[in-house]
DNA sequence: GTGAAAGCGCTAACAC
DNA sequence: GTGTTAGCGCTTTCAC
């Protein structure tokens, strides 16, 4: 064993200084009144054994720890990357510190990480999934958690429990327009393999703006996704056969996900984007632009929501809080040319 | 203020089950000797509490929390993805929580960050940065807490400083031998803004391997970003002019941001990928392959790697680990076709 | 097998 | 202004 050379406490510096711990504390914690030559003499002595507070004892005083736990579904997604970024960014402006967990789509292990992420009594959790682990989040916000969901409203009613999400509906009414615009009528869906919130509501708005325009879209354009890494030749099958029997004109993949795997399924058909079938995908992403065709997608302020979910929960409300952003639109080729 | 319900204790347990908080504590801490009817009311009060033990305090008597603290220079980058995606999984089996930061390439932000996860006790830190920050670090490793840099290794020798880093000269070495086999000589090869280390090596390594090639590859042919969003007008100027002249046929860009950058400018320029000028890349991601042309890249074992420093600092080895990964290659339309 | 008591490193009354 | 004292919630000797 390498010498662990202990570290310095807040007693050391006391002793180093000729004061009281308390005194330490006033200097180092508070701004409470303190002659400017004791100050002095405890910083300095501070920096000669270079003295860092621990943050543990003081979250242990204080009940709870200056950190945000961020909870996804997976890492697989720039969706997922541009959301911790914004909480993460908020989060270190206040000298708080987020923890980052990714429950791999696995109850259990959501349930595991969250409590994990409570145990260490962090002040607040944002979590993109929520299906079966309502009941755990709703026992932490009991306990004082100030809890986010980023896809969906709580369906417990608590002052601690709200959500930061994205008008799912005005997205799939967004895309319909769209389409609807550049003259396709004949809209296939590709909803994930899982029955997700979000991707009913995108899929819901998009028939209501159908239904509209006096357009019915029925579940038989309704393409399922078989897992998270289905191969894409079903979905290439139903859209060639779609397409061969003028069943289909475009398509609306409603997650990055669906997206990535239409976009490939498209490419293996041969079909031509967008002269053959348009495509209108969800979230952007750097390099959208140089795919051929460029992909036109339906955005989130993916950013903005997790700087808002932190700015959530580092301000306590005391009432349950919904936050809705509003999807906008970027146009590329898969959708116009 | 909505009443903040009181969290269980330990106390609370002990009294609902009519013994002392020793107790408790060896029911759910160890595994000590405790008689299985004093077993069993324990925990059916934990239960009936929805106890949960204090991380926290458990940290503050064990002198560090079991964290892992991860510094990224930003995170706009899918290499960092993969990166948190290893860390991650291999701290969340150990019951470890990682702490996600990015310095956003600033040295003072970078060591608040790093101070505060100091502050907060982590066992280990792993770092992307480490240019001005080493002194900080190994303030840290002396403290006690293990440390990890991504991209180089530590210049300071400390047992408890470490790397896991890609063979960055190799890298340069299989970038020339590929761009080699397709005929090409004349190679430009584009670096990041700043000067980094791996950056350096790729480069040197593609130079040894031309010179063993009997081709020089002189600074002439070096082009640096100025930005990490510096628009691509200059590179592409810069290569549209190398083209014209005879002196360019091919690319190697070499970090992730740089290859972005050189795809951008080079589909300004209108010249024919690979046919007018070929491009290889560093580091791979799920779209590469649909781009037009299809994206040619150096590989590293990125989710590897994470899982290789969070294992390195669980393990908590007591002499200075240096580990370091070969590249591999992904070829498709951007240097062959 | 179990409890009493000391203590991890810090903060917050309360005195003087 | 500054020190003394009593905790925060847990773990761990050391008795019995």
């Amino acid at each position: 064993m390498s010498t662990p050379s202990r570290r310095a406490t807040i007693a050391g510096v006391a002793k180093l200084a000729g004061v009281s711990t308390a005194t330490v504390s006033r200097v180092l914690s508070g701004g409470s009144a303190v002659s400017e030559s004791t100050r002095s003499r405890v910083t300095a002595a501070a920096d000669e054994l270079n003295y860092r507070p621990s943050e543990l004892t003081r979250a242990v005083f204080a009940g709870r720890s200056n950190t945000i736990g961020v909870l996804l579904a997976d890492m697989r997604n720039p969706y997922y990357i541009d959301l911790i970024d914004g909480v993460s960014r908020v989060a270190n402006d206040a000298g708080a510190l987020p923890y980052l967990a990714a429950g791999n789509r696995d109850a259990a292990t959501e349930r595991r990480l969250l409590t994990l992420m409570d145990s260490h009594r962090v002040r607040g959790v944002v979590t993109t999934v929520a299906n079966e682990i309502e009941d755990i989040i709703y026992g932490m916000a009991m306990a004082g958690t100030q809890c986010v969901f980023m896809t969906r409203d709580p369906s417990l009613e608590h002052p601690r429990m709200h959500s930061v999400r994205l008008n799912d509906l005005a997205a799939g009414r967004l895309a319909w327009e769209h389409l609807a615009s550049t003259g396709r009528r004949k809209v296939l869906v590709v909803q994930q393999w899982r029955d997700l919130r979000t991707v009913n509501d995108r899929t819901a708005g998009l028939v209501a703006a159908a239904r509209d325009d006096g357009v019915d879209i029925g579940e038989d354009r309704f393409f399922k996704l078989s897992a998270v890494d289905a191969l894409s030749v079903e979905l290439a099958a139903r859209v060639r056969h779609g397409f061969e029997s003028g069943e289909i004109d475009a398509v609306f993949s409603t997650t990055g996900i669906a997206t990535f795997r239409t976009y490939e399924a498209l490419a293996t058909t041969g079909l031509h984007m967008p002269g053959d079938v348009a495509l209108l995908g969800l979230d952007d992403f750097a390099w959208a632009q140089y795919l051929s065709p460029s992909l036109s997608v339906i955005t989130q302020p993916t950013v903005r929501m997790g700087e808002a979910a932190a700015e959530m929960i580092l301000e306590e409300p005391t009432t349950s809080q919904r936050l809705m952003f509003e999807p906008s639109i970027t146009i590329r080729d898969s959708t116009t040319l």
